[in-house]
DNA sequence: TGTACATCAGTGAACGCGCGTTCACTGATGTAC
DNA sequence: TGTACATCAGTGAACGCGCGTTCACTGATGTAC
């Protein structure tokens, strides 16, 4: 495996670099943890010594950074391609939360990296700007602005149902022994759920178990 | 800090244990992971050499999971004693939803810890038997029984209601420069839309797009 | 009550390992003249 | 077209470190006689 690779010629620096988060992310894939993928086994599996690597990126925190955002780069494409062809935001926010939820379940140590591993991680302004939260957060706002989610604001609404789709996505990954059943229709039924769970306005669920005339104090 | 602490007598070998296992919970309560608390922490945070953590546990994992099987206990404290006092399952379910995420919350690293690290963990079959998930489905089958969430198996009722409390907590915790605004306010938002969400019976809603009479088939 | 002895909780020193990173270097590549 | 040279992508060897774990041991404790 230890293969030569053949050298860069002068100007194109950058491939290599690409070669190296390919690399990287590839063995990611298989670990259990960004920290157990050491840059001596990048390095091997691009077919370069070790000091390579830090003519590219100044230190190990620096690659898990690049590798975390291809990750989100990837579970973005996934979730774009899902929800195109739907007419109703509402349909369009389904695809996007099965996608997203499919993604992890498809890529677990990928999804492990990108959202449970207490790793290097791009600056939540970044992670804002990014695609998947952008369009997750437009989808989102189309159906407030369609009355689907009344008295809810879009943001809010936004993170509450990426924490359910979380919920569920970590939840599988991290416990796959618990009693699942079929997982796409545990996953339907978390993410219906929350959706159904905003048609109602903040605060007027459940309803004041006591009755408004049987105050006695 | 490498206080020599006096040696146990002859029969009472069980008490250095339950040392080791508080110590390595301290320790563990301030680590970004199980890994980055190593055995030689543990022995001189309790005031002992390497080799003596040997005598009581096989390994590290052996030492890990026992503090993990800890940290369940401490959530499962937590939520029975929030769900004291309320005479509804609804509400109960409530308050043992709150008291998860809070104590999620409150001891962020214990909870990675016990749900998130890719570490050894106590065997499902040991989790379901534990008091954490028997008395959260429990209360969720009280909810069922009461016929609240109709169509709603309470096995499955409780997957998805611990996803959701998963999902906000482990969000939180790992991305806590989000725009969560109150975190009290978010923690609700989400356990209510998972709860009224469980009020409609699975498949019932969304409704249909295309109306029964439009097929072109 | 006194002594010899078995027990076993805990020690001290060391093992082999893989890690991230640094350093002075090499030698093919492209350019200047 | 030919040669000298600067550039810089990648190398080879080593650094210091902290880790989990093993091993033969020590010496206080409790017991048997």
């Amino acid at each position: 495996m230890t293969l030569r690779r053949t050298r860069s010629p002068r100007g194109s620096g950058e491939q290599l670099r690409e070669e190296i988060v390919a690399a990287a992310k590839r063995l990611m894939a298989a670990a259990p943890t960004a920290e157990s993928v050491s840059i001596r086994a990048v390095a091997d599996a691009v077919g370069v010594t070790p000091p390579s690597i830090y003519r590219h990126f100044e230190d190990k925190q620096q690659l898990v950074t690049a590798v975390v955002v291809d990750v989100f780069a990837d579970l973005d494409r996934a979730m774009v391609a899902a929800g195109a062809g739907f007419d109703t935001p509402l349909e369009r926010l389904h695809a996007f939360g099965r996608a997203y939820v499919r993604f992890a379940l498809d890529h677990p140590d990928h999804y492990r990296l990108a959202t449970m591993d207490a790793c290097p991680r791009p600056a939540v302004d970044d992670m804002l700007a990014e695609g998947a939260w952008v369009h997750f957060h437009s989808v989102v706002a189309e159906c407030v602005a369609a009355g689907l989610f009344p008295g809810h604001d879009p943001l809010a609404a936004t993170l509450d149902l990426w924490a359910a789709a979380h919920g569920i996505a970590s939840l599988m990954i991290v416990k796959p022994d618990l009693p699942w059943g079929e997982p796409d229709e545990a996953i339907d039924r978390v993410l219906v759920a929350a959706a159904y769970g905003h048609t109602v306005a903040p605060g007027a669920w459940p309803p004041d178990p006591t009755p408004p005339d049987a105050a006695d104090s």
